[in-house]
DNA sequence: CTCTTGAAGTTAGGTTCCCTAACTGTTAGG
DNA sequence: CCTAACAGTTAGGGAACCTAACTTCAAGAG
């Protein structure tokens, strides 16, 4: 047990608890939106650069099949979503935005993308920089996470 | 629409994807584990500093009030929690660890930190400190949120 | 060509986590 | 004393996750 680990041991504790306030904090923003959920609105904006199949969408959010399945029929339900069938394998389902569904995530993206820049606004400019900063790394864990 | 709201809103935007991705990638650390589910640990972890009201923890967790109840009534059959009464206010109840609660928040706590570190260790000095200066930050965002 | 293996998606059944509304019991102020 | 507010629980329901088991289809081996 020597220093080096017990540092990088407190800065994982300090982290996940951060990050546990950061989800508290969003979910606090999102109060009075029935709209979407949150999950609905990953689900969805993902769809923005185009189709993607069940199995992509899963695992781009970090869930089983099933969990996708489910989200993809309530948002296919509310005609947000369509689904196509791949003509060069009939297993594959690719799932789409409609007009509505592409609608809906303009909107809903911007208003809660408003609340959260209103916060990042009253942060010193030192802040805003160290927060920004941070971004780049996170998205780099995941991209190799997510590869695995 | 001036271009500095813009850029608050970008940064709004990479922000909340960044955070959902964080999420993404604790989840996938966690894979494995059913000793105790995020939202249980982060309940007994903060009792580690000592009792607290039932409300009290409902209030630093972001829930409403039944949703602590339900979580401490689960806790509380498996032997994690008590419930003791406020002898200055009898309908306060003040909920402990008990010394297996005490072992399970160490030991799970320890386990998801060095699953944590063991990625943070793999990256550059410069995005670790990234990291680190991004904390803080988040705490103070949340600390503001939360006193409201 | 057939057979088997595996991939894609769905269905079925269950848990956890969260909510609002309504209730019980207790405190405290007028 | 009586009413208003507070602390917590109960009841009921929805969203988001899971594993196991199933159907359908693709693709390679013989």
């Amino acid at each position: 047990m020597n220093s080096e680990s017990d540092a990088a041991l407190e800065l994982a504790r300090t982290f996940r608890e951060a990050l546990r306030q950061a989800v508290y904090v969003t979910r606090r923003l999102d109060v009075g939106e029935t709209e979407l959920t949150g999950s609905q609105l990953s689900l969805l904006t993902q769809l923005a650069d185009g189709g993607a199949r069940v199995s992509d969408i899963a695992r781009n959010l970090g869930v089983r099949a099933p969990t996708a399945t489910e989200q993809i029929t309530r948002l296919e339900g509310r005609g947000y979503v369509r689904r196509d069938s791949d003509p060069e394998d009939s297993r594959v389902v690719v799932v789409r935005l409609t007009d509505d569904g592409w609608d809906a995530v303009a909107r809903v993206n911007l208003r809660r993308n408003r609340a959260i820049a209103a916060v990042i606004d009253e942060l010193p400019a030192r802040d805003r920089a160290a927060l920004e900063a941070a971004i780049p790394v996170l998205t780099s864990i995941y991209d190799r996470l997510r590869g695995e």
